[in-house]
DNA sequence: ATTTGTGAAAATATTCACAGCG
DNA sequence: CGCTGTGAATATTTTCACAAAT
């Protein structure tokens, strides 16, 4: 609430690599994990693609853009595209994070075995409620989040995880940028506010389901009352009653 | 356009709404939440914009998506927005929901009031282990995975949620599936494979880190090569030394 | 024989910029 | 005036389709 200029992160390319190229790369590496598990050496586009349930035209552009590493008439070799991948992502160091709000949702993140199996150390947990202090969480003590800027400092933490109410997460989300923190990671159901150069990616679990509720909506109108009937082209589909009041149920 | 191309197969298109916009008018309805407990009867398109963490140009280009409810010269009338969007996403009915695996993370999940809040209802959880079974978890019993043909049918479920460890979800995809879920939230580390008709969102957490990871590494790369706080900046890691011991919910 | 890598085309998404309404 | 709604201009992403490589 400064009178600072708000920005979001830009969208967009970044340095070679497309954006939505780069959310699809943890897929393939996880893919290629399994493939590898499963003794494969080497892989087809094909065959990747149906284990990352993306069409194979994709993953090869996807792949074109770390450079080429398949051997045309045979796929690519497993081994090394793990390599790649992990180098494009950053994950060839170990990530120190902190995770902020120790509650119901920030505790089970906190027990995720995924973050460390991934090349991600949690350094520390905080909470702002004097009663958590001190509580012992995954083979770490919760700490007072006045201690954030220390820790930060000390530990070289480069990310931090926001699992904090809604209200408190802005505040939250400064004392991290303050403390020197660039990438942001937001269970909190609202919209941070952060610097240029700071990026925050957001995971909100009532959003998703709304998104879901959308097409169950759409799909039930289309298969229910009319037989399938849909509107014709250019026609959204018609907004009944323009005014109603009946705001009970209404999500929030 | 024209030609209608008899197009089946599911990629994200979303007959009269784009998929963007479906993304983000959940957004929108918090924003429009917060702005009416604030007090605000109307709101400018650039106001609502900033609250909701994108442009002006971009919030009136998906209104107009829903059909075009602001007054020239003056902007929205909040209550009639949220009305509006709600409609739109469906969310004018409480959409029944089944929570599948109540590990950590499902445990959490059961217990978020934002479901509840936002015209979603829990109406079972279910777990596969049989010492699970039994257990009462914000106000619900866990029943047994077999029983659920029987409650989706009996209580009208149309949305899923997964939080197994990876190697259950695709088999809990199946059985939701064969229950008659057409809706699915995924929080298992995997790719499902499901019939179409049935839609799949994936809530993934390591991969949004990995995602971060990614600009993280960019800014320490092109940050003078050393300017920060970045663990082994400037130092590529030549191998990533493929250390795995992924133990509870991992699918790496 | 296969399968990659990639220009070019098509489809989506975002932003611009301004006419037109209140 | 101020602000919406929207065509037109850009930008990004996906898909096609085939030459080149092994």
């Amino acid at each position: 609430m400064s009178g600072d200029r708000p920005r979001i992160r830009a969208a967009g390319r970044t340095r070679g690599v497309p954006e939505a190229t780069v959310a699809r790369l943890p897929v393939y590496l996880r893919a290629l994990h399994a493939l590898a598990d499963a003794g494969h050496d080497t892989v087809s586009s094909e065959e990747l693609a149906v284990a990352a349930g993306v069409n194979s035209a994709k993953l090869r552009k996807d792949l074109s853009h770390l450079g080429s590493y398949g051997t045309r008439g045979v796929g690519y070799e497993v081994a090394l595209l793990v390599d790649q991948i992990s180098r494009a992502l950053g994950l060839t160091q170990r990530w120190a994070v902190v995770l902020i709000g120790v509650g119901n949702l920030g505790h089970a993140l906190a027990g995720y075995a995924g973050f460390a199996s991934r090349g991600f150390r949690i350094a520390a947990l905080f909470d702002a409620d004097a009663e958590r202090v001190g509580e012992r969480i995954a083979g770490l003590d919760v700490r007072h989040i006045d201690d954030l800027d220390h820790v930060v400092a000390e530990e070289q933490v480069c990310i931090g995880v926001i699992s904090t109410p809604a209200d408190a997460a802005q505040e939250v989300a400064d004392r991290l940028v303050e403390a020197g923190v660039t990438s942001i990671l937001n269970f909190a159901p609202c919209v941070l506010q952060v610097p240029d150069g700071v990026d925050v990616r957001k995971v909100d679990l009532a959003l998703e389901l709304q998104i879901l509720s959308f097409h169950e909506q759409r799909k039930a109108d289309s298969a229910g009352l009319n037989g399938g009937r849909n509107p014709a082209a250019g026609t959204v589909t018609p907004l009944p009653a323009p005014r109603v009041d009946a705001r009970e149920v209404v999500g929030r």
